[in-house]
Formats: structure tokens, C-alpha cells, sequence
DNA sequence: CGAGGCCTTGAACGAAATCAAAGTCAGTGG
DNA sequence: CCACTGACTTTGATTTCGTTCAAGGCCTCG
């Protein structure tokens, strides 16, 4: 089910995170596999934290698992006993209701931590799924916790990486509560673009790996109005869509789209930009 | 501005959490004051969590603090150094963005912990208010991780309580994301109704201590549409509906209201009810 | 080639927002 | 005591944004 491998032979700590990307091929089947054990200082630096000196030498290794895409992390009701932080690849978590529906919360990528919503009842709340091949670092959370105690730095980092996807989920409720569909889809591409210019991608053109319906149910909206707005946006030069890729020309633009006034002004304003732009043609 | 006091008397840490609701009287203009000080139990009575042995004889304190109706208990941006715990009264948490428009987050009541968004940056990314005269237990951060290391029970019963609020977000998300309107209100009041009975007080009849915009605000709906939505539920006898007084009638029927049946079907199953309600009449 | 996802686009509908007006209530001051 | 004010609420009429329904196009993969 899942493509975890144990060796017992550990990688030395001193293996920095840029040579995780050097792939290895291992003699079965030509499988190729990124580098199975992560330091602290790995951790650290994945979670945008300083890592201390008294973290260099530290013996403690987190092991890695891969995922295929499609393949679950964790399932909703499954016992709690890890947290992950994504290595490399794309995964979507999601809510399920009691009648099964399906809610997106989020598209983890490279940094982000998974399973905290497991913490309080020992349970996960939520189901992850992977969107392409990943490389996930565990984080047993008893082994975390311990740590936390030696290192004060690692324990603050817990808690401030708890805190900050607590504020990710304010923002979501804010939006969600309060924007239109099209200023969803604007700040959906914003933050998609800021988060590929952290990855050390493109910010200006990039693959979304989900489906417009996944999109959907992320911001709310149904597939259709998700298309619908991608088309506005691609007509007024904003984006170029080219299926997944999207291309961002005008980020300001983007950025700038907040609540639309009132209502009526909105629709003529955009249809001002059409007439001007076609003016031009 | 705030009726804060700081006597150098500390009360005695066995003093219990119920005798925090006898209200004494102090010299200074015959205001009325609960206790200031609180253990590590009340605390831990406090947010549901199996309070230790080894706490009891814990000689540290943690000082209350009075907020009159209105009062802000932290603006937004202000450098974050402590975490506060609700004894008594209601309040509400407050996302405003850069155009100063207000979201609704939460409303905190007795047992609810506040602050934790701040924990990230080192300041508050919201604004918390008190609707009603409230009672507040100050947790200073450091102190409170200090303490952590002391009693393992604590430590993980802040990771608990954090991811408790991530997936009371998340649920939030889910609602906003997916339900129409009535089934909103309706999960609101069903929600409501089972804080109060929490806290001891009635889960039948309640008061709702904030205002129709306020609970439009927080479920992403306008203040008609609340009211509106509460004046169906009380036309076919679900609830009781007296300003801001709520009598639950029916708690069933307002659980079982999820994602309405596409669309027209709902209308009709309405005028159903309605049709036999009044051909009862 | 054909089947099955996925995406786009159009037309019609409907849920909730907006606009508007009247009603209720608490507090204030004459 | 009552009229007045201002905040909050209810209710109705109208508008509109986003959904729903429907059809056709596109791409991948067997």
C-alpha cells in the first residue's frame, strides 16, 4: 500500500536538504527514491525556521515515506501519531462530513505540516491525498514533543507552526465569508504564485495540479464559476490559461480585486475593460 | 481603561473555580470583582482537561482580568505576550483586513481560549471584544511554556487545546464552503445551544448576547437573511424566537438540516410543513 | 479509434443580497 | 410621564450573482 522502505543503514545527519533533490536508484526494480532521513536542522530549515547550533549535532533522524499520486497519508478516523512536513510533490487535504461530502481545506506543498488537526482527539479530522508523487518527512509526535523539551527553539517552532495554520485557516473563514467569487479566484492565483516563488518556481507561470472541481470546493464555488472566472480573468490579460498552467501578467491586478463594490458598478467596470480592450483590437 | 487590579494578596491556590462565580465587593466605589487569581487546576478544570496531582501544590498564579461590555481585550497587530482564558461573560473575535472590513470569527464564551493567532508573528492577527462584562484568565506565554516543561499533562493539553480551535476552523471552513443559508443558522443555534448546556445553563432557551449583523457576519450572510432565516424556523415551530432570546423547540429537525436537496424540492418541503402547520390551525 | 475524465460555454433558474420602509426597544431628557 | 433619539430588527420588493442544467470540445490512454 505504501512504498515505505526501512534500512537499517542510516544516512549521516550532516546530508543537507539541497542533496534530498539528487535522486538515488536503488537496485529494486530501478525504483528511484530521494533520501530516506532528515536531521533536525532539515526540519528546521523546511518550516522557514533558524535552526541552533545545538541542533548540528543532534543524532535524532526523521524517516521518510513516499507517496504515489492518488494515495492516501492519513485517513479521516485513523489514530494520531505523526505529523509530516512535506519534502517535494502536490497533496490536497479534505474534510468529509457525515453524509460523505467532500470539502477541501487546502493544497499542502513543500513546508507545509500535515496531521496537526490530529493532536486534540488522537485522531486525524481529515483525510490527505496526494496529487503527485510526494516525499513526506515523519514526525512522530511523542519523539517531537521530547525533543521540544531539550531544544526550546523546536518547541516554540511547534507552536508557532500550530499558530500559523490556525491564522492560514482565519483567513480562509474571512474569505469564504466575505469575498466574491471572482476575488476568491484572484486571491487563490496570488497566494498559488507566492507559494511557488517560495518554492524557488516560477511565480509568473505554473502547473496547478488540481482539478477545477477540487478548485471549487476549496473557495467555495462550483467548477463552472471557477472555469467561468479563469476565462474572464485570461480575456482581460490578467492570466493566460492554457489548461492547468496558468500564466499570472498582472499580479497587481489580482492582488488589487477585493470585495467588488456594492454590485452594479462591478459589472459595468469589467465591461468597461472589455469595450477598452477591444478598442484595441 | 481597563478595571484592571493587582493586590498583593494572593488568594489561596484551593480556592475553586465555583466560588470564582461569588462575587465580593470591594472598598473602591462598591464595584464587584470575582476572584483575581486562579491555580493551574482551575485552569485546567477550566478548559475540560483531567487536571494532575502533581498540579495541586503548584504555588503558581495566574491573575484575572475584568473587561466591561465593548472593551477590547487585544487590538489587532498588538505585540503578543500572553494567552487569556474565558471565566465568565461573552465576547467575540474579530478579523479585519487591510480595508478595515470586519469578519466575525468566534464568540468566545466561558472555558474558550483566546490569543492563540498571536503566537506566530508575536502579534495578535485579530481583535477580540467583550459583549457582555467579562471575566478573563491572563496566561502569559512564557510562563505557560515554562510550566509546560514542568507538567507534561499541560504541554500536551496546549497542543490539544490549539489543535482543537485548527479544527474548529476547519469546520467553520467546511459550513461556509458548502451550506446554504438556513442550514448556517441552523448549525449556529444548534452549536449555541449546546455551549450553554456545557456550561450549565439551559440548552433550551438561551440569549444570544450578539446582534443580526454580528451572526451574518459570522456565518458569511447578511443581517436579513439571519433574521429572515430565524423567522421561518420560528413559523414552523422549530424555535422561539424573542429578540435575542432563543427557545429551542425542536433540536432535531435544526441537527438534521444539512446541504438542502438541490434546490426546488426544499421550497416545496417547506410549504409543506408550513401547509400542514396551518391546516392544524 | 473510442471511452472517459476534464474543461468550457450558454441559457435559465433560484438563493441570497440589496434596497427600502416600517416597527420595536432602551435610554435620555424635558 | 412621555416624547424623542438612535440602534437594532422585521418584512417586502427587486436585483443579481452564482448555481444548475445541458451540450459540445479537448485531451489521455487503452
Amino acid at each position: 500500500m505504501l512504498s515505505m522502505q526501512m534500512p537499517e543503514t542510516h544516512v549521516a545527519p550532516s546530508v543537507s536538504i539541497s542533496a534530498a533533490l539528487q535522486l538515488v536508484s536503488t537496485e529494486a526494480g530501478r525504483q528511484r527514491h530521494s533520501k530516506l532521513w532528515s536531521n533536525l536542522r532539515d526540519v528546521c530549515d523546511l518550516l522557514h525556521i533558524p535552526s541552533v547550533a545545538s541542533m548540528m549535532d543532534e543524532a535524532f533522524l526523521f524517516q521518510h515515506v513516499q507517496f504515489k499520486t492518488g494515495q492516501r497519508v492519513h485517513t479521516l478516523g485513523q489514530p494520531f501519531d505523526a505529523l509530516y512536513i512535506v519534502n517535494s510533490g502536490f497533496l490536497k487535504t479534505v474534510l468529509i462530513d457525515e453524509l460523505g461530502n467532500e470539502q477541501i481545506l487546502s493544497f499542502p506543498m513543500r513546508g507545509d505540516m500535515l496531521g496537526v488537526d490530529g493532536i486534540c482527539t488522537k485522531q486525524y479530522a481529515s483525510e490527505v491525498v496526494a496529487l503527485s508523487d510526494c516525499d513526506l518527512i515523519v514526525l512522530p509526535f511523542k519523539k517531537l514533543t521530547t525533543l521540544g523539551r531539550v531544544h526550546i527553539e523546536l518547541e516554540q517552532a511547534m507552536y508557532a507552526v500550530m499558530s500559523r495554520e490556525l491564522v492560514r485557516e482565519q483567513v480562509m473563514v474571512g474569505m469564504l465569508g466575505a469575498l466574491s467569487a471572482e476575488a476568491r479566484v484572484a486571491r487563490f492565483l496570488v497566494s498559488m504564485s507566492e507559494k511557488f516563488g517560495q518554492m524557488g518556481y516560477s511565480s509568473k507561470l505554473f502547473n496547478l495540479r488540481m482539478t477545477r472541481h477540487e478548485i471549487g470546493s476549496y473557495l467555495g464555488l462550483t467548477l463552472e464559476t471557477v472555469s467561468r472566472t479563469l476565462s474572464t480573468f485570461n480575456q482581460i490579460g490578467w492570466i493566460s490559461v492554457d489548461q492547468r498552467m496558468i500564466g499570472i501578467n498582472d499580479l497587481d491586478a489580482l492582488k488589487t480585486l477585493r470585495r467588488l463594490p456594492p454590485s452594479r458598478s462591478r459589472t459595468k467596470k469589467l465591461q468597461v475593460v472589455l469595450d477598452v480592450m477591444s478598442t484595441c483590437m
